[in-house]
This record gives C-alpha cells, sequence and structure tokens, in this order.
DNA sequence: AACAGAAATAGAAACGTTTCCAGAATAGTC
DNA sequence: GACTATTCTGGAAACGTTTCTATTTCTGTT
C-alpha cells in the first residue's frame, strides 16, 4: 500500500512501456513530446523516484567513491575532505568516509569494503607504505584510486607534497636566524612525508655547510601523542634546542601541549614552526609560522584524476602531481640571542 | 575474461545450484558440511565476493547511513562522525558524509539523495528547523533518522545537549566573577542551540535579580564570521563588555580571530568561555574556560537510536535524549577588578 | 495514395543476488 | 528394510532498472 511506486507503476499509469519511462528519465530528447507528457504526469502522480539500488545493479555502477584517511578530525584531512566532495558532487557522486584510525586492519577493511560494488573508486591516505597486507589489496584494486601523500610503487595516481623542499625553506629560515639546535618531529620513514621532510631537514645543514643535529631527528609517526612525548622529551634535554619544527599538524598540537605544560614560551624561550594551515596554528598568539601547502587544490586534483579515470580513461599511465609548499610567516620565530 | 566471478560460476565450479552458494554464504549452518568444503573451495579459487550492488537490490538495502552536517571541518562534527562511524561500523554500516555548507539547498539535496535506496537511514543536523523545503523533506521521509541538536515537531527521534542550563551556568559563574557587562555570541532562534543557550543566558540574570544586558544578545549564526563580526563590534563599543561567551565553537574561533586582531589579551582585558573542547580551546594560552558536552556519548546515542529502528523495531515513538553539559575551568576569566 | 526512411515505442532479456517451494537425500524408528 | 520425520538441495521467481531488438508509427516525397 505504502509500497513506492515502480517504474512499472508509471508504465501502466501513462499506458507506455516501461522502456519508454526509463527512456523518459534517461534520454527525454528520444521520446516524443506528448508520450513524454504523459510519462511525467504519471511519475508526478506517483511520486516516483527511482530505485538508486536497481539502477546500481543494472548500470554497474554507485556513484560512489571512497575517502579513506587515518582521521577526519585531523583538520587538514577534513579540508581536503570538502574540497573533494565539492568537486566529486558537483559530478553526481557522493562520498563515503572511512576514518581508520590509524589501525592496518581498519585500513584493510575499508579498502575491501569499497570493493565489489560499494563504491566505484577511492581517494586515500594509507597508513603504511610499507604494510604488506594494504600493497595486497592496492595491487589487486579493481576500482580506480587516487593516493593522498603516498608514495607506492604501484601504477596508481597519486597527489603529493613537495615536502623535502618545504622542510629545507623552513630549516634555512631557522639557521639564518643563528639557530643550530634544531629539531624536527615528524612521521616515520614509512611513510613518503616522513622521508621527504627529513631529507629536507638534512639537505638545509649540508648546504649551509653545517653538522646535522642527528639527535635531534624524532622520526616516526604523525600521532599527537608522538608529538607530545617528543616535545616534552626535548625541552628537558640538558641542551635543549632552541626551535621545534612540528612537521605534521596533529604533531603541532601534541607540541604545543608539552609547551603548556612544561610552562616554555613561544618564541622567547622557544621558536616554533608548524605544518599546515590551521585555527590552532593560526589562532595561537603569534601566530605561529607555517609550512602550507594548498589543500583545497590537492583535494580538487585528487577529485579530478580519478573522475578522468571514472569517466572511462582508464588507459593512460599512472600520475604523479606535487604541489609545493609555502612558508607563512608568523611570530613564533626569533632570532638566537648572542652570547 | 576479467570479469568477476558471480555467483553462478561458484555453483557451476562446485557442483551445486546457486541457491546452495547463497545459503553458504549467508547462513553456512544450514548446509552440510561436505558442500560447504566444496563451495568454499571453489570460492577460494575463483576469488569470488559477492557483488554488493546486486545484495542490495534483493536486500532491499544498503548498510549504508548518511551523515548530514553543514561542515565536517568543524571539529565537533568529525569528532561525532567518528563515534557515530565506530557504533555503526561495527554493526556493519558504512557512513557517506554529506557537508551542506549551511546552504539549504545542498542540505534537501542531501536529504533526497539520501532517499530512494541510498541509504538505510540518516543522522544529521539540519541548518534552519524552519525551512519549509527541509520540513517537507523530513515529513516525507522514507527512511528512519535521528537530528542532532536539533527540535523539530516531527515524530522523529533526536539527541540534545541541555544548552540552557550550561549557558546559565557559565553566565552564574561570570556574574559571580563580578561581570555585569556580559556578552553572548551565538546561533539565531531558528535553531535550538539558538534558543536555549540565550535563554539560558537571560535567565541567569533574572535569577540573580540583575538587569538582562539586551545590547550584548548577539544570536543570529554558529559560524566563524558571525563570531568575528560580531566579536569586533563588541570589542569597539564604547562600554565594551568584560566578558564574551562565545556560545558556539566555530564562533570561539572567530571570537579569537577578532581579539587577535584588536590585539587584546585574554583574560587581563577580557575575560572569555567558549563552548565544545577542542584543540583551539585547550591549547590557547589560559586555556580557555568551556562549557563542555559529551560529544562521544552524543554520537553514540544517535547511532544506537538508529540502530535500533534499523533492526526493525520502528514502532516506539520517537525519542528525544538530551546530555548534560559540563564546565571546564580554564584560565580565560579573570574577576572583574574593583574601581 | 503509396512508399521509403527515420523516429519512436513495446517487449523481453539481462544484471547477480536472495528466497521460496517442491522434491531429494538422509537419519531415525520400528 | 520400510516407513516417517527431518534435513538439505535444486530450480525458478523475484527485486527494479536499463538496454537491445523488432515492430510500429510518423514524416516527407513522389
Amino acid at each position: 500500500m505504502d509500497k513506492p511506486a515502480t517504474i512499472r507503476d508509471v508504465a501502466r499509469v501513462s499506458g507506455v512501456s516501461v522502456g519508454t519511462v526509463s527512456r523518459s528519465l534517461n534520454a527525454p530528447e528520444t521520446v516524443r513530446p506528448g508520450t513524454l507528457g504523459k510519462v511525467r504526469a504519471a511519475i508526478q502522480q506517483l511520486g516516483f523516484q527511482p530505485d538508486s539500488r536497481a539502477q546500481n545493479m543494472r548500470r554497474r555502477n554507485t556513484m560512489t567513491v571512497g575517502f579513506v584517511i587515518d582521521d577526519i578530525a585531523n583538520p587538514w584531512h577534513a579540508s581536503c575532505f570538502k574540497a573533494v566532495d565539492a568537486e566529486m558532487r558537483q559530478r553526481g557522486y557522493s562520498l563515503y568516509l572511512m576514518s581508520t584510525n590509524g589501525r592496518a586492519a581498519e585500513e584493510a577493511a575499508a579498502i575491501d569494503m569499497l570493493q565489489h560494488g560499494r563504491a566505484d573508486g577511492m581517494i586515500m591516505t594509507i597508513n603504511n607504505e610499507q604494510d604488506a597486507r594494504t600493497i595486497k589489496r592496492l595491487k589487486e584494486l579493481r576500482v580506480p584510486s587516487v593516493l593522498l601523500d603516498r608514495d607506492i610503487p604501484l601504477d596508481i595516481d597519486a597527489v603529493l607534497t613537495e615536502h623535502a623542499t618545504g622542510l629545507r625553506q623552513a630549516t634555512s629560515y631557522l639557521i639564518e636566524l643563528g639557530h643550530r639546535r634544531i629539531a624536527i618531529i615528524t612521521a616515520g620513514s614509512d611513510i613518503r612525508p616522513g622521508r621527504e621532510r627529513v631529507r629536507g631537514f638534512i639537505e638545509a645543514f649540508q648546504r649551509s655547510g653545517l653538522p646535522v643535529p642527528e639527535d635531534l631527528i624524532r622520526s616516526q609517526s604523525l600521532s599527537v601523542d608522538f608529538g607530545f612525548r617528543e616535545a616534552t622529551a626535548l625541552l628537558q634535554m640538558p641542551e635543549r634546542p632552541t626551535a621545534i619544527i612540528a612537521a605534521g599538524n596533529r604533531i603541532l598540537v601534541g607540541v604545543l601541549r608539552a609547551i603548556q605544560q612544561q610552562g616554555v614560551s613561544v618564541p622567547q624561550d622557544i621558536s616554533l614552526i608548524g605544518c599546515d594551515r590551521s585555527d590552532v596554528a593560526l589562532l595561537y598568539p603569534g601566530p605561529i609560522t607555517l609550512i602550507d601547502r594548498p589543500v583545497e587544490e590537492i583535494g580538487r586534483t585528487a577529485a579530478q584524476l580519478l573522475l578522468e579515470r571514472l569517466g572511462g580513461h582508464s588507459d593512460r599511465p599512472a600520475q604523479r602531481i606535487a604541489f609545493p609548499t609555502q612558508l607563512i610567516m608568523g611570530g613564533s620565530c626569533l632570532p638566537v640571542p648572542k652570547r
């Protein structure tokens, strides 16, 4: 009784065949105006809306894309999602959001889930480029996908950031301010941002002909906790660093927490550089000097790469597009006082 | 050639009927161990995975739920999403995230989209409780849903916050510190949080027998921009307020931006109370005193209400569950100096 | 008015699964 | 070993749409 009307009901009421109803919906220019009118009237009368489950079944797609990240509470990911969503939505796609909490098992489950007709493609930032389980999943991927800021030797599109250049720039800036004891806290070498950032950091010292402060390189994770732990340790060192680069926006949160707890002031007691434009960084009194990257453009590009493949031009080889960073001067860095 | 195997292929290879294969997957206890073995072997061999599009079609569900909010970059929404996701995922559901940017048209489109078989249910925070278009959509809703922090006279489950009590408490606290010129910036009366917060604010003054500072009530929108605009105006008043309650976590961001721009210091020049635990509020030197609410519990509750309905017990009347707030003391409020 | 060619429509098959029903195989009882 | 009761299985229908083919209807020309 309350059952939703089907295309069959519409056909019956308007006195045409189901095929014609379908064409009225999907290719109205191929149906005569008179017929179209009758069909539309029936649709109106019955309040008919095509059932997308049946459409998905028959068309063999879902107009859905998966967005897989570790944590949507990371504001960078949220902004990126919005950019991707805006681009995809205007082409009729909806997004599944899968927040994997950084657990490999959930990541693998997310990828599996999006296979087999649940989604037409995916955009993702995986947690570990070396994780065998994830790599295997990616290799067997049946749907087009785009990696965000990750680098895997497979034929998969990727949108990257020029982290090395960004870090070199930031580090050189601190060196010019007279800093020598500069610390970097960032991801491990299991993901590209970790590797590249450390590389840029080291390069800056080498180019200046200065020794690399190996003991101040903390490269392991992008988490708040890691940032907090390492910043706490660094601040308690006998020969404390004069500057910290929190290379990761969650790390910055951890570092600020440590700074708050230790009662240290920025920039008087220590200089600080963060990553990614965020409310925390921009509103922190100073504000915090940042290595920024164009998140909207990155998201939009990822969406476009995916849309190309979804459009059927899946023949081209994988593309890797890298975006530059920009050092945004805040007030969180001071020259090292002469002594 | 590369076509994914179907249940038919599995049936052929294992020498049983398709019905038996289906039952091997969905009710293995009803098939004999020997048969089950053969079927599983064939599944393994063919790398078969059931096509969810076909399952959705036949089962008339999608194991998918829509999460509709105005902006996922709002950290409260992100946390809420995570709580909902965790709860739903463990019951096999995935979430569509629809970020409507506060536009009624996108909101209506999102609701429409999730109908007609795209999702089995939805959880949402609509932008305007009076918007006719949205109300109409909600009234005709074919899928179970839960409102987050919104109050609409329809038979829909809702999870709410006791904003009035929270605001009364916060305002009373400021009054006890000697503040009289207290400003509140919050949502408009078109949504429950706006109405309730203003109500609590007014009640606090009334209970203290003090006149309500009507000129300091700015109730219109939850946006960053509104917070910025109103805070800027308030700070430039001849008789500037001695305290501001930024009643909305995005509003707080706008207020802090204004405070930064005007070169005002918290709490020396002005006392400040924010809403919702967030990195910005917790890391801002002080930190900022907050009216908090249990976001995880709220998200979990919303998910549970929805799951109940999805489980088929859709006969019970709509429930409205409200959660209390908690005043978290930071360091952003000072007593008003005697003069 | 007859015809050819084009345009529009009807009808059926197909997409891959679940589920129902009838019938076959098995187990249990005497 | 025959019978009944039970468990399992095969086969077909169904879910609601799109798309293909064949047929009908229309348009324009003679």
